[in-house]
DNA sequence: AAATAAAACTAACAGGTGTTAGTTTTTTTA
DNA sequence: TAAAAAAACTAACACCTGTTAGTTTTATTT
């Protein structure tokens, strides 16, 4: 049995329908269109796929357990609040600096996941936000994060993070430090000059 | 010729097609699916409508339109930087407050607009950035801004006032006015707590 | 080299897509 | 109320959708 090689071949199909989901969208990708891309005719795919859906599932699942994961780490850190956030916005850049499609369609087309696997999904992404928004409101409570709304400071971050995909695909030169570092600074001290007024 | 009827037959398919967009995406929305929502045959949405697309093009441009429009009274108002920014994020707040499902579509569906459309749409929010990261440079120079990355941090103010459609759907008691404060809070202020430390 | 398994192919199905043509019904105008 | 315009309808077109069936080619194992 070639397991070697059509282990490869579901890998090379699963690399191609990151890039053709991202620059099309899930809905308007059509399995001809990834054929194509991947070199076969389209009934071929299923010798290695189970069906379209499958790709979209194993993506955001695959991306939404790497962010889980990581987030256990940052509450096991021994550091201050501020430090878990800066820990929080590193990892997003990390994930986005080395799955940019995988992150982007998790993101973006996890809707049309079906029924079972989007309530699974929903589910992992609300504890996902809701352990974040604990994390704020225990370092609003230690006095050592600003007083603010933790759900919405939550939203805040999250949202922002979003952008980094959208600044890796348009510049060559993408440095996650540099990324990182403005990000941190924007959320965690904010933009207004304090050495100034 | 029944003109005010007619106006106002499309007027309610456009309402309806915007609450379809929005809870399954352009692509997945089918004219039939429209047409039973508005109350007739797929068919007959064309003697009020030119195409499918018109619709999305419709809805990107009227809201780019109006961002467009805010924007410049932002930049001539008569005041410092911080509060420039202020005002450009109660413009994000006030337009989703107003315009939810339209502001979310083209945020989200703009890429599925014809080539002619999607590169004036492209060139229109490219102005918009622009404008914005200009806001940000001038702040900074004026030292009212701290010194962080103009694009970066234009990228990430825009990308957090992304969250706040998603906010308005979970919650019935949108509050414009708190969403607006936590916001400039965090953007603004940063999280840090500056009382401690 | 023969047997077996894997992976490609062609053809097609069953249903969905936006949209048009042509006709009938409803509403507005004269 | 007759004429005209608007807006609904049914039927269908031409094409696209994910996927399956069945067959042939390629690669692996014995």
């Amino acid at each position: 049995m070639a397991r070697t090689s059509s282990t490869n071949r579901k890998d090379h199909i699963m690399q191609q329908a990151l890039m053709l989901f991202r620059e099309k969208g899930y809905k308007a990708s059509t399995m001809r269109d990834l054929a194509q891309r991947v070199g076969m005719e389209a009934a071929s795919l299923y010798n290695h796929i189970k069906s379209k859906e499958e790709l979209l599932t194993e993506v955001c699942f695959r991306i939404g357990d790497l962010y889980i994961s990581q987030l256990e780490q940052i509450e096991q850190m021994q550091a201050g609040y501020i430090e878990k956030l800066r820990a929080l916005i590193g990892l997003h850049v990390a994930v986005v600096a080395e799955h940019m499609e995988a992150a982007e369609i998790a993101n973006h087309e996890f809707r049309h996941l079906s029924k079972t696997h989007l309530t699974r999904y929903l589910e992992m992404r609300r504890v996902y936000e809701a352990r974040i928004e604990k994390l704020i409101s225990e370092g609003i409570e230690k006095g050592e994060l600003a007083p603010v709304n933790p759900a919405m400071a939550m939203y805040t971050i999250l949202s922002a993070l979003r952008w980094i995909g959208l600044w890796y695909k348009n510049n060559q030169n993408f440095n996650a430090s540099v990324v990182e570092k403005n990000l941190c600074a924007v959320l965690l001290q904010g933009l207004e000059n304090k050495a100034n007024s």
